[in-house]
RNA sequence: GGCCCGAUGGCGGAGUGGUUACGCAGAGGACUGCAAAUCCUUGCACGCCGGUUCGAUUCCGGCUCGGGCCUCCA
């Protein structure tokens, strides 16, 4: 039994799939208009490690897992203009980049992977059907949803419209009838990326965006929806004001699950602020995606997580043990306390420490496949990307016949050499073994 | 101002109404020609003030501090 802290009820719920057979679950994925920090990593990593444990309770064809993708919005523009490039040019490159990065990370691509602009129809039709039943309403060449329409507004961030009135930092503008009002279609200029509309050529709101894929691709009651826990508000309230309305009040998802975020133990991470760290630069330094990983996972992902070295450092070491206790064998079943780690709301840092008391090889390397870990041979992780093995054994052979002659001067001069290469050296009974920094 | 979350040893991070994980780093030891790796031992904590209780780090209230959201944002 998989349990999960549930946004909206605010505590922690036993997981009861609609249909065990057939599990849905959205996540929201990049708007690609530039490349991902590690931040944004996080979620990627954690739906994934979610996504690994839900196939091994309900079995690997049990779930149907969607993250989408935002090729169209005013920053993808922005960027657009910029170089003087298609919009196009600049989603489809930072949606490469994204699948590189979170590959490096073992994230497995999601079952399904839907654009935006590649679901603009039932984005128009939802919103056609939203003013229908008079839940928005078109004005200027933008339509609006009408937030006075739905009593349950609020229900996912457990605010009122008089609370978010008083907090709006922003000027409202003058074509909405209510403040919180918020888009769903905005007109496109000339030369500006649109389609054309019953309310004039233009381009859909961020949030409809989510909820009309889900639709399509998912139906109208998901079991899980995913995200960083700043897309509670507005974004997934807004989604659930969208799709509960266009379809009679049918919740939108059973199970609302957040992430929390990277930080550097002061403030965090955006790239509004400036201060990002992706992973394509800590992976261009030579760490490993796995230890990226396994940081990310350190900490239970509700739970802030302050990204220091000394966070990648140490995971670096907890992967060498691991996978050293790891021989390479053929996995066997997962341990049974590290399942129920993880079926304890992803309960991760507690599963790793698990993870690490466990001494049948087979059955470790089961356990960690279920984190994304310990998914490489053994060979690979301690001595992968080193290219002068041969060489290295030529070296590591003299300093053997040294040994043998008790000329330790020699003998600890080619270690001592061979370190300031990276590369490390082991004395065992059964020989000298070597391994990269 | 409103809503939400957090506060655990040098660092990271679980968990629990009473014997207080685990990892990294540190100290000591075994092993080693010396190292490395491994193993053993070991020191170090539960933000503050009240309350409930035989007993609270764990439950309740208040406070302080920190963070997030209320605008694009994982």
């Amino acid at each position: 039994m998989i349990r999960l802290h549930d946004t909206m009820a605010r505590e922690k719920r036993e997981f009861e799939p609609e249909d065990p057979s057939r599990i849905t679950m959205y996540v929201c994925g990049p708007t690609v208009y530039g490349r991902a920090h590690i931040g944004n990593a996080r979620p990627a990593v954690v739906f994934d490690t979610l996504a690994r444990l839900i196939r091994h309770h309900y079995g690997p064809d049990s779930l149907t897992y969607a993250r989408n993708v935002t090729d169209v919005d005013d920053k993808i523009i922005a960027a657009a203009q910029e170089e003087g490039v298609e919009p196009s040019v600049i989603t489809e490159r930072y949606e490469r980049h994204y699948l590189e990065d979170t590959g490096a990370l073992g994230v497995e691509p999601p079952t399904l992977a839907p654009r935006a602009t590649q679901s603009i129809a039932p984005m128009v039709e939802m919103i056609g059907k939203l003013i229908e039943t008079g839940h928005a309403y078109a004005a200027e060449g933008h339509v609006l949803f009408d937030v006075t329409s739905d009593p349950a507004y609020g229900i996912l961030s457990h605010r009122d419209r008089e609370q978010m009135i008083a907090g709006a930092r922003v000027e409202v503008a003058p074509y909405k009838r209510d403040p919180a009002d918020f888009v769903l279609w905005k007109p496109s200029k000339e030369g500006v990326i649109g389609w054309d509309s019953p309310w004039g050529r233009g381009r859909p709101g961020w949030h409809i965006e989510c909820s009309a894929m889900i639709e399509s691709h998912l139906g109208e009651t998901i079991d899980i929806h995913g995200g960083g826990l700043d897309l509670i508000f507005p974004h997934h309230e807004n989604e659930i004001a969208q799709s509960r309305c266009a379809h009679g009040g049918a919740a939108l998802a059973r199970y609302w699950v957040h992430n929390g975020f990277v930080d550097f133990g002061s403030e965090k991470m955006s790239k509004s602020v400036g201060n990002i760290v992706t992973p394509a630069q800590l992976l261009a330094q030579g760490h490993d995606g796995e230890t990226l990983r396994l940081a990310l996972l350190s900490a239970q992902y509700r739970q802030p997580l302050p990204w220091t070295q000394k966070l990648v450092a140490q995971a670096k070491s907890t992967l060498d043990g691991l996978y050293r206790a790891a021989e390479d064998c053929e996995p066997s079943k997962p341990d049974a306390g590290v399942l129920d780690a993880l079926s304890d709301d992803l309960n991760t840092p507690l599963a790793l420490s698990r993870l690490g008391a466990l001494d049948d090889p087979a059955v470790l390397k089961a356990s960690a496949s279920l984190l994304g870990l310990l998914t490489k041979s053994r060979d690979q992780w301690f001595r992968g990307g080193v290219d002068e093995a041969s060489a290295i054994e030529a070296r590591i052979a003299e300093r053997t016949e040294a040994k043998k002659r008790r000329d330790f001067a020699t003998a600890d001069r080619i270690r001592d050499e061979l370190n300031a290469q990276g590369i490390l050296l082991e004395d065992s009974a059964s020989g000298t073994i070597w391994r990269k920094e």
